[in-house]
This record gives structure tokens, sequence and C-alpha cells, in this order.
DNA sequence: TTTACAGAGGGTACTGAGTGCCATAATCTC
DNA sequence: GAGATTATGGCACTCAGTACCCTCTGTAAA
């Protein structure tokens, strides 16, 4: 996955001033006229100018065209809400997520959903001041928390829907679809929260891959859709069979989790 | 549909006074003048109404204080948005899930938030007729469908914590209370919409225990925070000890979540 | 009875988001 | 350059939500 292509130029650039109009005359090279940014930029910047210096309810959307220096009209033809304003780039990860997943070659599916989830994170760490100045205002505007969570919603759906191909929409499969989704969102968005609030330093994927570990240590590897034949089970040494197998001796009453845990371990982690 | 019982009892009083209107259907003797309806109440029914007849955006504030018979200022005054009205339950429920879970008795932290989730989806059982319409309505209603996010937010927020409480904060037990917190509200809600698709036919209780089984499969019905000591696990028959053991085969590659259940069910369901 | 108080409800005017419609400027195409 | 297309601006409108102030009613103290 191109990471460069996540957030490249036109969406995620925070910095107020010039710092993408700059990014944006370099890659267009000297011998052409200056061509002025896009609007759409011009306008995210100068909303989140505006949300950072006064907040976001106090800041009217007159406010942000009158900063911009564009019609007020201008400001719905790009972005459908206010809040809209705040996460500009959410659409175009989303797709790209979408993209990602349909070029899935069919292996493990819940390793493709947590691959899949790391395409939002990477979005994330690629602007980290950025992130972490619209993590705060988020945290504090209702209005911005709820909207994120239509944003988030969105993105667990795209990996249920995933998911949910994968498993076959009869018997549990929709259920397992959607708790894995749900599952890794809530992995994912652990491990990026833990690195919001450090301010955005370091590094995040790692906090994100041990959270999606335990996703992948519960929910396994599973190999494209359900076996037809059940794996023999019993309270004993049997099951014989061709290829490997893996026994497993604990105690009843042991927290599931744990016992996967071990399993994994046992199976030995890729 | 019995619009009267939309609201009754124990669900959607969450009047600014809750005393005054508290009894009113008991209090209906005959020596008393019949007590008018809570305004709340009639507000919630003439919103409603009004949302299946003519949607929910093109029902204004104004269509709805007009059909209550009572003046605008009122409705703000009993439901912060226009949103509110349709889910005029939910903060009773989550009042009730976080008591419920306040005078958890300390056993299997899973189970306790597997039982809170219940809570909601008796809510949503006790007026099945009315269940089913606000759930059209929320489905095609983009407005309703992210106020739902934020409520079900809360839920999950609620669960969370709780478990969070009983993991500790430390290691990755706000990891694992996010995560198993996700799942299960995941887990409820494909239940409770699969009735909700149905029709409201039936019993949802079947379902949804179904969603929440495989919940607790995976995640187990750990008994407090974590053992300290691990658990014998190797590749071969040993791994003694007191207590009675389970010992699992199964082919390396298997699907972990298959695994767990062969488990589960080698083990016995409670 | 009067007065004081409190709480429920109503009315009015305002802010601000979001939309529809049309005019105009910029850009493209032939 | 004519004509078509697209980008932008301006204006007016609807409607949610809020602030402020009003009336009405019931109650309790004086």
């Amino acid at each position: 996955m191109a990471l460069s292509t996540l957030c490249k130029g036109t969406q995620c650039q925070n910095p107020p001033s010039g710092a993408t109009f700059r990014r944006m005359s370099e890659a267009r090279g000297p011998e052409k006229p200056e061509k002025k940014a896009p609007m759409r930029e011009v306008l995210a910047q100068a909303a989140f100018q505006l949300f950072l210096e006064r907040g976001f309810e106090r800041t009217t959307v007159d406010d942000i065209v009158a900063r911009a220096g564009v019609g007020r009209r201008s400001f719905f033809r790009y972005f459908p809400s206010k809040e809209d304003a705040v996460f500009p780039d959410h659409e175009r990860c989303l797709a790209e997520m979408t993209e990602f997943l349909a070029a899935d070659d069919g292996g493990d599916p819940v390793g493709a959903v947590c691959d899949a989830a790391r395409i939002v994170l990477r979005m994330y760490a690629a602007n980290p001041e950025f992130s972490v100045q619209r993590y705060r205002l988020t945290r504090e505007v209702p209005g911005l928390r709820t909207y994120e969570l239509s944003v988030v919603r969105r993105y667990e759906q795209t990996l249920a829907g995933h998911l949910r191909g994968r498993f076959g929409e009869d018997g549990d499969g929709e259920l397992r679809a959607e708790v894995i989704a749900a599952s890794v969102v809530a992995a994912h968005n652990n491990g990026l929260r833990l690195w919001l609030r450090s301010g955005g330093a370091g590094d995040p994927e790692a906090a994100v891959d041990h959270a999606l570990a335990l996703v992948r240590e519960v929910w396994g590897r599973s190999v494209a859709p359900a076996p037809a034949v059940p794996f023999p089970v019993s309270h004993g040494v049997e099951g014989e069979g061709d290829g490997e197998v893996i026994v497993m001796v604990a105690r009843k009453g042991a927290p599931m989790w744990r016992v996967v845990q071990q399993i994994e371990a046992a199976v030995g982690e890729s």
C-alpha cells in the first residue's frame, strides 16, 4: 500500500499557513504559473485554524468563509456540513480501504481486515500534529464526537461487509462478520487513542499491532470460508489425520482468551 | 398500533419532575378528575405519529407541537433535540444498565456485561410494534442513524467501563475491556436486528442469546482478573494437575473461532 | 385574604446551519 | 471568438435550537 498516496497533497494538511501550498507548488514545478490552491483545502485550513482558536461551536461558517476569502455558498459545495471540514480525509481513506479489500487475495480474512484497519492508522500517523489537535478538539465537542462515530461506523461496515462476503451470509457468517469487525475497530481505536493521548510521539504502529494481535489471537487466522467438516475434538487423545495437529491441555474454567493465547503461542505466531 | 403503550410504564419517564406523572395510570381512580397525560409522553406520541405519516425530515417541531396542542417552547423543555423524541427511553435504560452493573457480584465479568446488554433487548421487546416501526424509520433517516450510534456508543462505554474496573487499567485491561464491550454490543445488535427485520415476531431472546454465546465462547468466562500463572500448554500430552483438564486436538491452521467453539462444546456449556 | 414563591407552560425574537435558485465569472471546446 | 460547461457568489428561505420574558396556577406563609 503506497502510503504516500494516502494523504497526498490535498487532504490532510493541517499546517496553518502555507505548508500545503508550498508542497503543491513544488510538485507542480516552477515552469507553470502558480496554480491557486484548491478551495477545498483552503476552506479546511481556515476552518481548522478557527476551530482551534475559538472552538468549534463558536466558529460560524461565515467566519470560515470570511477567513478563506470565499463566498459562504462555496463552503457547502465542498463540505456537506461544518463537521465534515474537520475530517476532510476520511472519505478518501474509506475509498482506499474498500479498494484494498477488493484486492484481497482470498487468504486469511481476519488478517485482511486487520491490515485494512491499518490504513486508517497510517492516515493519522501521516500528520501527527494535525491528528493530535483534531483528537483533542473532537474529544471536547459533542457534535464532533457524534460525527466521528458515524465515520467509524462506516469503516466498521466496510470491514464487516468484506468478512460477510468471505464467511457467507448463512449460519453465523453475518454474526461473526459483525462481531469481528467491531473487535478490529475497537482494537485499532484503542491503539490509536493510546498514541494520540501521548501527543503523537513515536510510532503508533506498535500499539495498534499489539491490539490487533489480540483480536487475531482470539478470532484466529481462519482460511477462507469455514470448512464443511468440523475438527475432531474429544476428552482424550485421538483425532489423528493428515497434517500437523496441536494438542492443548488446560484446566476447565480457564479464561478463554488466555487459552487462545496459549494455543497461538504453541502454534507459533507468524 | 397502540401508541398509548408507546411509552408506558417505566420506560419513558425521564421528565424534569418525575413525581408529577409518575403513577398517572394507576392514579386514574374515579374520585380524582383525570389527570392529563404527561406532556413528555404526549409530545413523543405526536412526534412519532407524524414521523411515520410524513417522515422525520418533513416533520417540523412546529408540526409536532401543533398536534400535541402545546407551545413550541415546551418541546425543547422535554427533548433536547428532535431526534431525542424518537428514542425517549434510552436514558432510562442506560441508567438501568449502570445500576445493574453496579450491583455486579464480582463473578464472571463477560457474563455480567452480556446480561447487562440484555436489558436493552428487553426494552425493545417490551414494545415490539413500536420498536419495529422505529427501526424502519431509523434505517432510512441518516440523522436518526447517527443519533442511534451515539446512544449505542454510550451503552458500549458503560460496558467497557465496567470491564475496565474488573480487568484493571494496567496491561491489556483497557484493551480487552473495549474489545469485549464492542463485541458484546455488536453481537447484541446483530441478534436484535434479526428480530427487528423479522417484524418483531416471536422471541428475540433466542437470537441474542445465540449471538452473545459466541462472544462468551471466544472471550470465555474468565473469573476475576487474569490468573497470575499461565496454564500448561504443549504439543503433547502432559499437563496433569489437580482438577479437571480438557485436552483439545485440532489441525494447525484451524480457524480459531471454531477451535474455541469446540472447546466450549467439550467443556459443556453452562 | 393577601402576599410571596415556585414551577409549568407559552410567546417572541434571535442565531446559525443548510438549501434552492439564479446570476455571473472563469474555463473549456470547437 | 461563439457557445457550452463549470466554478463561484449572492440572496432568500426553512428550520432547529436558544435566550429572555411573560402568564397562569397552585401552595404556603403572614
